[in-house]
RNA sequence: GGCGGCGUAGCUCAGUCGGUAGAGCAGACGGCUCAUAUCCGUUAUGUCGGGGGUUCAAUUCCCUCCGCCGCUACCA
């Protein structure tokens, strides 16, 4: 009988950053899930890989004086670096500059613009660079005539005017949802399935597809002035790297893909325009997408402006890959959010894996070593302690095997751990040392050292998908080179190789001495306690220093014109005079105010407040208002003869 | 504002299809010596977020409030 295939995927990175932490772990995971799914019996095809075009790509490499290529190429390397110092046994690693990728992508950008779902329009507004996305023209403009991006606050290039291809994904709103409803495991865990579904259910406008002003990129067949955007060319990896272009064998024995990974904010692209893409070119849809939260650094999002970001190479100079997969698996519960800490970390390995694991293997091959010179003969007196061992081990592994298949690996290894603990309670009951006094009692002393030995083995075999070297070794010390699962048995005679230590126990003084625990701050000590949020101290109440108040910008403003905002019960919008600009701003007080109630009045605003996008127009600050329980705003009215432009403080 | 989730021991979290709660870590005490100062045992603390309701009985069901998180919006 022929193995059953298991294609994952991970998403393909991005190269205008370093690998660091969150990279690491959706790869693990997926390696843990390769790894898992061939104890079971499947062959598996394992693919990454890296994202490489974009106008952030071609800016940030003519920035080094580098060419994209030759950025991308740099990256590559230290992505595939890292992968294989942590161990992960990926099949394929696609590129989204490889040859048969572009024509791949320009294959099914082609099907799906003849079956009349990509279309050529036109978008006249603003462009992001950053967010490579399009500022719709309703933007109210910024001092210089540019436009703020709502997404990323920066300002947009020059208004542009240009074709672009659509792709019809309001045509698909329907038969998506559809498709939720008879597949609600599409997406684990639900309740990101359900967030999909609302996302759809509250209607899908037509997406643009390509950008004429990006160079770097799969140009659109038959119109090389466009690009195809980023998102439609890297999602489309997942066929292109198993042969779509020619829709070979290898393509009809692989695709649909049996698991999409993916950190949660890259979910919408996945489940809901991919699957979109897919039905408008014919193509069967991947059967389950896991998403998976982020790490957290100290219970703080990790960013490159915080400058806490994690890189898992700091990690390797003190932990073996096997020990950082452990963390990151054990301390996870796939969909929320982990939090990372160093304190957590050394303490999880130590106690689990150097303490309980490692050191279990330790006692029970140093006696082998100490009362049988490494060679113990099965004299087979039993007792019903042995059996217990052999039958636990047998509840234990149907568990675990439970829990992996629904890729809860913190679950699974926590009841490992469980069934660790009762070995080492079990040698404490026999008291070996004991037994190894008498001559006469030496048959009950080889029974109780085998039993341990299959007991070792049979676990290692339930490790094995996430800490694969120790696995190796620990086959290695016992002669056992059979991977697979259930109890495990030795040859009647069994001799071992003992002397390895499987994990070094790290000492938490010497980690935290060498600041390596903080990279941000070279050298620096460690702080005593876990950095507060900034500005707000704990116990103080929520005080704000004098600095905090002051990055508030509130000042006087007059207002020039207000209007109710269309199809919006709620919100007016006003022009306001801040003395030294005039902006506009809307405000959700149209229940309570009527426009001729304001103009001409002073108020007072946030003057420096991140612009926000409200129905379409472009808010650049706030009015200050008082607001009852029932939220009904008071707005302060100044003396009419207040300056334009006071600051408030 | 809407939808969803969460709030349980100092920390991380499990759990109860309703009968006043648990595991690991950290702490205290004790035991063993095969082992990487490891292992094993004993042990403290919890108004199970606040309030109300249903019930003989609620931490578990219902309502409401507070706080946090996610998505989202006519919050800004």
């Amino acid at each position: 009988m022929a193995m059953p295939k298991f294609y994952l995927t991970t998403p393909i990175y991005y190269v205008n950053d370093v690998p660091h932490i969150g990279h690491a772990y959706t790869t693990i995971l997926a390696d843990v899930i390769k790894r898992y799914k061939q104890l079971r019996g499947f062959q598996v095809m394992f693919l990454t890989g890296t994202d490489e075009h974009g106008q952030k790509i071609e800016r940030s490499a003519s920035k080094q004086g580098l060419g994209p290529k030759q950025l991308a190429d740099s990256m590559v390397k230290r992505f595939k670096e890292l992968w294989q110092t942590l161990n992960i046994d990926y099949d394929q690693f696609i590129r989204t500059t490889d040859e048969e990728h572009v024509r791949g992508v320009q294959k099914i950008f082609a099907k799906v613009r003849e079956k009349g779902d990509i279309y050529l329009g036109e978008y006249a507004g603003h462009y992001c660079i950053s967010c490579e996305n399009f500022i719709p023209d309703s933007a109210e403009e910024t001092t210089d005539g540019k436009r703020t991006c709502p997404d990323c606050g920066r300002a947009t290039a020059n208004r542009v005017k240009e074709k672009c291809y659509f792709f019809r994904l309001s045509a698909y709103g329907g038969k998506l949802l559809k498709f939720y409803e008879e597949n609600p495991d599409f997406v684990t865990p639900r309740s990101r399935m359900n967030e999909v579904v609302s996302f759809v259910k509250m209607g899908l406008r037509d997406l643009s597809v390509t950008r004429s002003t990006v160079k770097w990129g799969v140009p659109v067949p038959g119109d090389p002035q466009q690009t195809i955007y980023v998102w439609f060319d890297a999602l489309a990896n997942y066929i292109t790297a198993i042969d779509y272009l020619n829709e070979s064998e290898r393509f009809a024995s692989l695709w649909p893909a049996d698991l999409h990974i993916m950190a949660k904010d890259i979910l919408k692209y996945h489940a809901v325009y991919w699957p979109a893409f897919l039905l408008a070119a014919g193509l069967p849809l991947p059967k389950k997408e896991l998403i998976h939260g982020w790490w957290l650094k100290d219970e703080k999002k990790m960013s490159k402006s915080s400058g806490n970001v994690l890189d898992p190479h700091i990690l390797l100079k003190h932990f073996s890959a096997d020990a950082i997969r452990y963390f990151l698996m054990r301390e996870a519960s796939i969909g929320a959010d982990g939090n990372f800490s160093h304190e957590g970390f050394i303490n999880r390995v130590n106690t689990d894996l150097t303490n309980d694991w490692a050191n279990l293997v330790s006692r029970t091959t140093g006696m082998i070593e100490k009362y049988f010179a490494n060679s113990f003969r099965d004299t087979a007196r039993y007792t019903v302690k042995e059996d217990e061992i052999r039958d636990r081990y047998v509840e234990l592994e149907k568990a675990v095997l439970d829990n992996f298949d629904q890729y809860q690996f913190n679950r699974g290894l926590e009841s490992i751990f469980e069934y660790v603990n009762s070995l080492n309670r079990y040698i404490v009951e026999v008291q070996p040392w004991n037994l190894a006094k008498e001559k006469e009692n030496e048959p009950r002393l080889a029974a109780v050292l085998k039993t341990l030995a299959r007991a070792i083995l049979s676990v290692n075999t339930l490790l094995s998908p996430i800490l694969p070297d120790t696995a190796a070794k620990v086959r290695g010390i016992f002669n056992a080179p059979d991977p697979g699962l259930g109890w495990k048995d030795l040859p009647e005679t069994s001799a071992i190789q003992p002397g390895m230590q499987l994990f070094p126990r790290v000492d938490g003084k010497v980690f935290f001495a060498e600041g390596d625990a903080f990279p941000a701050k070279e050298g620096a000590a460690p702080p005593a306690t876990t950095p507060l949020p900034q500005g707000i101290g704990a116990g103080d109440e929520g005080l704000i220093e004098i600095q905090d108040f002051k990055k508030v910008q509130m000042v006087v403003a007059r207002v020039l014109a207000a209007e109710k905002v269309e199809k919006a019960d709620k919100l007016l919008q006003l022009k306001i005079d801040t003395g030294s600009d005039t902006r506009t701003l809307v405000a959700g007080i149209a229940l309570f105010y009527k426009p001729e109630d304001l103009v001409g009045r002073k108020i007072i605003i946030v003057k420096n407040l991140k612009p926000a996008k409200l129905r379409g127009i472009l808010s650049q600050g706030m009015i200050l208002a008082a607001s009852d329980a029932g939220n009904r705003p008071y707005i302060p009215i100044l003396p009419d003869d207040t300056p334009v432009g006071a600051i408030l403080k």
